[in-house]
DNA sequence: GTAGAAGTTAAAGCTCACTTTAACTCAAGG
DNA sequence: CCTTGAGTTAAAGTGAGCTTTAACTTCTAC
């Protein structure tokens, strides 16, 4: 028994992760295997699914602090239910749907200035504040924030 | 004569930028400002356009070295013309319209999984290779370039 | 029972994109 | 002239997200 255990190794393999990456995940609250008896780590097979979901999540510019509050919700030291997933994954829709809604709201302002020349931040359209929240993931974020009080 | 050069501080102030943000972009190759009499750094007012150019296209996940590449192409010590700014813009476009189709098919993908729990990366839909390109902009890029390859 | 692969820790290193600091110089107004 | 604010440099610091290193232990297979 307790063959569907997985050592680090193999739960890197399986989610092509590096095993540092793994420990550092562990180190920011964001994974929390069991030990065995000679102190070595083992996850669940449902581990592999909570770090695809980290791996997902960062892609769409979330930064790790957010992942764990994501992941807060979900249960730890069993294998989450695929009710937990869903509810998840539905939050992650709304966010993906803003983005693109953005991103599209970008686009259009684009075409309005393609030719004219005027990509300014004072008269132009394009340079929207309100695209600094769209577009998470770039830059120092930490500091956009701050900015993005300015007028 | 010359009343239409900025200091730092007035292109900080017209930018939204902080000066050290400005003399880093210099350090890093992505303007290039004249120098007056006492050593001081002057900028053309079609910098400021240059600087937004910069800023939106952080916002869109570039990285700097890549916004360099793209702003070689336009004309050091005098104001890029409309055209210059037209080309870039189209450019531009093209990236915007790949990455709002990207994340649409992240989010079709997304609607097939709400449910079947299946958020895993060998069997999942959800997670494919081709979205960490799309993804540009969060995590650590550098890496996840070499990431890609892998199976 | 032993070799060697895989795991452990703490601490240091690295990249990106800046900011901060310190010690100065320059520019503009009264 | 002199103060004061703005600008200058080089170098160090910051924060996120990891990787690398070093010294060591544990597992697994033969």
């Amino acid at each position: 028994m307790a063959s569907h255990l997985l050592t680090i190794g193999a739960l890197a393999a399986r989610t092509g992760l590096a095993t540092s990456a793994i420990r550092y995940y562990e180190a920011q609250g964001l994974i929390a295997p069991i030990r065995n008896a000679g102190g070595q780590r083992r996850y669940l097979r449902g581990d592999i699914r909570r770090l695809s979901f980290v791996m997902i999540s960062q892609q769409l510019g979330y930064t790790l602090s957010e992942i764990r509050a994501a992941l807060a919700s979900l249960p730890q030291g069993r294998n989450p239910t695929k009710a937990d997933w869903t509810r998840l994954s539905k939050t992650f829709r709304g966010d993906l749907d803003a983005k693109i809604e953005q991103l599209t709201a970008l686009r259009d302002r684009l075409d309005g200035c393609i030719g004219c020349g005027c990509l300014s931040l004072e008269s132009c359209a394009l340079y929207n504040p309100d695209d600094r929240i769209a577009a998470r993931g770039a830059g120092p974020r930490y500091l956009m924030g701050d900015r993005a009080d300015q007028t």
